[in-house]
DNA sequence: ATTTTTTATTGATCTGCGTCATTCTGTCAT
DNA sequence: ATGACAGAATGACGCAGATCAATAAAAAAT
């Protein structure tokens, strides 16, 4: 079963960029989109190209990272079904503000905004939707930046895991949506450090087999965590 | 002499709310405003609370922080004049992002952009300014979390000085605009660390006296951060 | 089924940075 | 000048997480 967002607890239902929109708006955009299909692994867009469309995720998961002049990765933010980037630079004309790649094959939505020919009320619905997604998009990077100064490997694990957890209370179990090596760098950490902070939850009930994940109890795991805090 | 930009290395000149609107726009915005002054260490709002206006850093410097349940403190900005934040929040009624307090003496103007009535051009016209505004903060806000991720405390300093240089080559000396352990909080380090990191970059020609700041060789503090890299 | 490749785990070791305690310096008030 | 105090520097120590190297286990390819 699929998380809806009804019972999420630290993660509230983000605003989506389509979701957004009237029908009509909708339609519109819907029928000037055009789709494309990108194997894992493959790049989607480079920091720094000119946007030219806004992107929408439709399937799969794609990783946003940066590469440092030295040569290491840092992944800003993975997204799935529904969720978007190049919002705003797709609509005025910027460039791409990350890489992004994708980490299972997936599908993505291009809506060249610019291109569009739109009626006035287009315009102002698509960018008051937009102006909304940003918005959760702050709070989320926000909360990020938050966690990787306050937080250890343990304390973000933890937290990830609970994001994922439909229930506040209980037993839980679900996948893992990519390899862990991905989930490392989302976490800001390696994949060493990642595997040793698995192996440190197991006291607060949780069982990793490889991609599947079990939560023995929803509410011990979260004072686990809590519990970790300087 | 500030620096206007002009020849600023890494830190390239972002779009300013005001700076971005028409001075017809800004005239009417600027008649609604109020202008508050406060001290350092106040604070000038919290997070969650109702944003219920745009505030504009006209003088001083603002720290933009999250306090987690433990107690402990992420900076997440620091701002100056020019700078705004609750943009979009004071836009479309929602909520303070991150709490915000004055590190240095300040002025901040308020506009409430909800109770402004707005002519429909106005309307649009801000929200485009805002949308431009967002979109830089992204920027700022993917480089802070990219910087965490891949750079170690004696980088983020080495990144940070050079950003405050006015030059990319030869000598170069500035005043901190704030205390040491308020640069510590946004460089994600405690204080002790950063006074440590300020005696590795001794080695790369840098003399801090207290707030005053000596880089002897601008370009040579570059290289010296990139060697750092693993 | 067997080989090859990818992904994950584990151990040993090293380093960066946090923590705690102490000292020093500059600022301000008296 | 003197004392009080906040900001900053320094030393000793410990832990979290990176690194390097080796192994194990899955998945993919043959």
């Amino acid at each position: 079963m699929l998380d809806d967002g009804t019972f999420s607890r630290k993660r509230p239902v983000q605003p989506m960029l389509l979701a957004d929109l009237s029908p009509c708006v909708l339609g519109c955009l819907k029928s000037k989109a055009t789709v494309r299909q990108f194997e894992r692994g493959s790049t989607i867009c480079l920091q720094g190209e000119p946007a030219e469309a806004v992107k929408i995720v439709r399937k799969g998961w794609v990783k946003l990272y940066r590469v440092s002049p030295s040569g290491s990765e840092a992944i800003l933010a993975t997204l799935s079904e529904g969720e978007s980037f190049d919002e705003i630079s797709g609509l005025n004309g910027g460039t791409c503000a990350a890489s992004v790649e994708a980490v299972t094959d997936c599908s993505i939505m291009f809506v060249d905004l610019a291109a569009l020919n739109m009626c006035a009320n287009a315009q102002r619905e698509i960018s008051s939707a937009i102006l909304s997604v940003a918005s959760s998009q702050m709070d989320n990077m926000l909360s990020h930046i938050e966690q990787l100064k306050v937080k250890n490997g343990v304390q973000r694990l933890a937290e990830y895991l609970l994001g994922q957890c439909g229930t506040t209370t209980g037993p839980s179990q679900f996948d893992l949506p990519y390899e862990k090596h991905v989930l490392a760098g989302k976490l800001g950490m390696k994949p060493e450090s990642l595997s040793r902070a698995f192996k440190r939850l197991k006291a607060a009930g949780v069982k990793s087999d490889l991609k599947h994940i079990q939560v023995s109890d929803v509410r011990a795991l979260e004072d686990f965590a809590e519990a970790l805090d300087a």
